[in-house]
DNA sequence: TGGTTTTGTGTTATCGCTAACTCAGCTAGG
DNA sequence: CCTAGCTGAGTTAGCGATAACACAAAACCA
């Protein structure tokens, strides 16, 4: 099968142990023989397993990063945030992908677990990823949570600031004349989408507007048809909203689909507002208005924050970070047009 | 530190060969034991380990998947279509990011291969990738190319149909009376790009317009910027081009902000075509003329590919699968405004 | 009822590597 | 010249799991 230290040992004339100190740089080889052990390793391709390493090192020198859609703008470059720390510091990321489904995520923390990686980076899927945090805590695997958090979690913890920024969002609305604001949010198993809501409502009370609960509408985080449906519905009322929250990047694509369809232009006849920038889109036509996250940070943080734990650096139980948005104002709030009564 | 086979085994007063029995589902096992078995498993929150398993298996039940860029639309799909397969088999992917890097890309090769991945999924940074290629040969390992070739390789490969869909790109530019169409490519160490160039050169040729060497500018395949820039200097030309072919979705977004700022407006002043799609951005704001790619697609069929093979169910030494892109007409190329001269 | 098969479980060796120990041979100091 | 100390190797054991074998006890059949 594959290269292995022994077939390495046998063509250099030595034992194991000795090329297995080559490898691991250790001083107490001869010049002589560490170069007949190089020489044997490059011929054969010899590349160690880690396994085997890992089995014995305790350390396998792997991260576990699972989110609920590696497609969705934001996950992809906390990825990329995430695999760059680690790989400065020598560490790999291990990616999985849960779409959102509690059975996957439950699977990978598992398989993580199994690959025995020194630590975890966790966006759950939300409230139900309780149970699945205690298999890491039994195992003692450090972790971080990402992006959400979970009832009474009180591990690290890197965040956004949802409720002020949907709070933001809204009264930026408002300050434009808005009066029926519809929200297309999703399940309140997240807490982002929960946090997002309360921001809507304090800048609706703040505002002395009354919350209206047929404006407020669910649609699922990874398939964007059931925000477009939402959106719709939100069209169809008698008395529809003169503009649109979009809880984040995914759902405001159904949200500008469903305008599209019903004739509707953005921002003249319909407002739209959403959370979390969409990375290419923005630059190559900046378009929307948005809270925009740093979506990269919360991975270069987050990472940053695990690393230190594995390190043995940390004391607290509990690091939070909340990360400010930048909120972006572009076309599709209307801020240039004539504002409303 | 984790919960070990043999806690188990004691907790549930049997041996560890008995847990092993009880985890692999062996038939062979009273319900009575079983049952006591899977009580202690899980009030330890006992998971196996893989390492261990793998070792005496030589069985990792992962995969490698190897991308220069996740933030990159198309490899973001690429990733989940992959995933998907991989994880219908019962396999999990493992994800690294070279960042178009010849040397990351080695290192997590290697790193791979330590981590006894079954298999590889690899879009290679470039022809430099070939030593890199000869490490996977040597020990075995069953690999796929996803996107890119690689002179002289001939194993198996995913890819688009550059050589064609760049021709029609640009042949529905000339189509619409464009003579002087630049192109903004990247370096030709990248197949992709070299066969689009081949494209464009032979829309050219067909429709009797001489090759200007000066409207084909190479720009850096992870970095928006150096797109922008190579934009500017071809927009800055003493006769410029009216139309501009992208070699690929992460370029055209330096090609709109260089238009931009320019005051150039697409399509009226300047038509734009590029390959591969931008998801999100192309459902909210159906805007580029684009040859889309089914990159989801790439990741599902290599992934297929690969199971074949670790599964022996293959003989051929080479299978090329060649998948179709969808010409996608929209607004920048300006199809709508009247024709020119 | 005796012998053969089946069933349920334990024992041993081993995957590839490295920690910890061993040891021959050389060096150096008294 | 002898011993303590260092050098550059090799040897042994074991990480956590499982394949392969071993073996009682129960089940089956003639």
């Amino acid at each position: 099968m594959r290269v292995t230290m022994r077939e390495v040992a046998t063509k250099a004339g030595v034992s194991a142990m000795t090329v297995s100190r080559v490898i691991n740089e250790s001083p107490r080889v001869s010049d002589e023989v560490r170069r007949r052990v190089e020489a044997a390793i490059a011929d054969l391709g010899y590349v160690p397993n880690r396994l085997a390493r890992g089995l014995i090192r305790q350390k396998t020198g792997a991260l576990g990063l699972i989110v609920p859609d590696v497609a969705n703008p934001f996950f992809t470059l906390v990825v990329r945030g995430a695999e760059e720390v680690a790989w400065r510091a020598g560490y790999h990321v291990i990616l999985c992908n849960t779409q959102a489904d509690i059975e996957r995520e439950r699977g990978y923390i598992e398989d993580m677990l199994s690959f025995q990686v020194e630590g975890l980076l966790l966006a759950p899927v939300g409230e139900r990823s309780r149970p699945n945090l205690r298999v890491l805590r039994k195992n003692n695997v450090p972790f971080v949570l990402i992006d959400r958090t979970i009832g009474g979690y009180d591990g690290d913890l890197v965040q956004g600031d949802s409720v002020g920024g949907a709070r933001q969002l809204v009264e930026h609305l408002i300050g434009l004349g808005h009066r029926r604001i519809g929200m297309v949010t999703e399940t309140a198993e997240v807490s982002t989408a929960r946090d997002r809501l309360e921001g809507y409502r304090q800048a609706l009370e703040h505002a002395g507007i009354a919350y209206s609960p047929e404006l407020v509408l669910e649609a699922s985080a990874t398939d964007v048809g059931s925000a477009h449906d939402a959106t719709l519905a939100l069209l169809d009322l008698p008395e529809p909203p003169t503009a649109i929250f979009s809880v984040n990047n995914i759902a405001v694509v159904g949200v500008a689909e469903a305008a599209r369809e019903r004739g509707l232009r953005i921002p003249e006849d319909i407002a739209v507002v959403c959370f979390d920038d969409i990375e290419h889109a923005s630059r190559f036509h900046p378009f929307l208005t948005v809270m925009a996250q740093p979506a990269e940070t919360f991975g270069t943080i987050a990472t940053q924050l695990l690393l230190d734990r594995l390190a043995g650096r940390i004391e607290q139980r509990r690091r939070l970070v909340v990360l400010p948005a930048d909120f972006v104002v572009r076309e599709s709030s209307g801020a240039q047009l004539p504002e409303r009564a």
